[in-house]
DNA sequence: TGATATTGATGCGATTTCGCACTAATATAG
DNA sequence: CTATATTAGTGCGAAATCGCATCAATATCA
């Protein structure tokens, strides 16, 4: 490969790095103060995925070490918005179950941020959107699935 | 705008954040220990675009706190991998140069990354990446427009 | 079965990120 | 020119992220 090309797929994770921090930026303006988007990731997970995954579930999803999620899990527990239940297949795991307040903050997470993203389909029609979901998302499943084999 | 559309742009930043983590995570994977992304991407800018800049520069550039880049400026200082020096244009302020340490630093953590990136080279050719990219660059070009008229 | 290794979660400490407030220097207004 | 407002950087404390070590429970294996 030449060298010419390196610099352009280094150019196409900067671009991402700086979407990501403007799209975070973006949300969390949209969010309750004291409410990160860790936080809502953790709900819209359960919610999109499923319920009651194991912490290490989690964390394998999000990449991210194990204590990150211990973390992050209490403190939606202290806000009521997930439960944590013993898991009954394994005395040692845990299970991460939304409550039904959980569920409402999510939802109402997202209608909150559909302003942002209306904005955003006005300038960017689906038509110009969806080849780069469709390019980002064999990325990503590529990536990820390389990652797990590390 | 209808409902569904939403859910599509929404997926479009979840996608953008888990490549952003999976990168970061490769990335730092071929930094030295304690070498954060963070800490290159300061050495990485003030390379591509220019040397001296201020720190609140640097804060606006990355879309971070003035606190933040103080911290992550003066990591680097103890590395010996940038120099502050006082701004002559204006004495609250400061410059930031990078080093020939740093240079060296910055220079060489690409090149660490570079067998990455070639096996992504080998799935997506620049071909099927191009078009992402131009996507992104101009999806992050009005998003950044568009926060700073906030 | 019984000893050992592995695994899931968490406590602890270090570093990062960030908001708030303060200081020094500059810009603005009268 | 002087008084006031604004701005650049930083100290401080809180919260987030993460590595290491520990504990309990499970899996493995002789």
């Amino acid at each position: 490969m030449p060298d010419t090309h390196i610099a352009r797929y280094f150019q196409l994770f900067n671009e991402i790095a700086i979407i990501d921090q403007l799209a975070r930026a973006m949300f969390e303006a949209r969010l309750p103060e004291g409410i990160l988007v860790s936080h809502f990731a953790i709900l819209n997970h359960l919610v999109r995925v499923r319920d009651g995954q194991t912490p290490l579930a989690l964390a394998r999803a999000f990449q991210t070490p194990k204590t990150t999620i211990t973390h992050t899990v209490s403190v939606l527990v202290r806000h009521g918005f997930v439960e944590l239940r013993p898991n009954p297949k394994d005395g040692r795991s845990k299970c991460v179950f939304i409550s039904e307040e959980g569920r409402a903050f999510r939802d109402q997470a997202i209608a909150a941020l559909a302003p942002d993203l209306d904005e955003i389909a006005a300038i960017f029609p689906p038509k110009k959107i969806e080849p780069l979901i469709e390019g980002l998302e064999a990325l990503r499943v590529w990536m990820d699935v390389r990652r797990d084999s590390d």
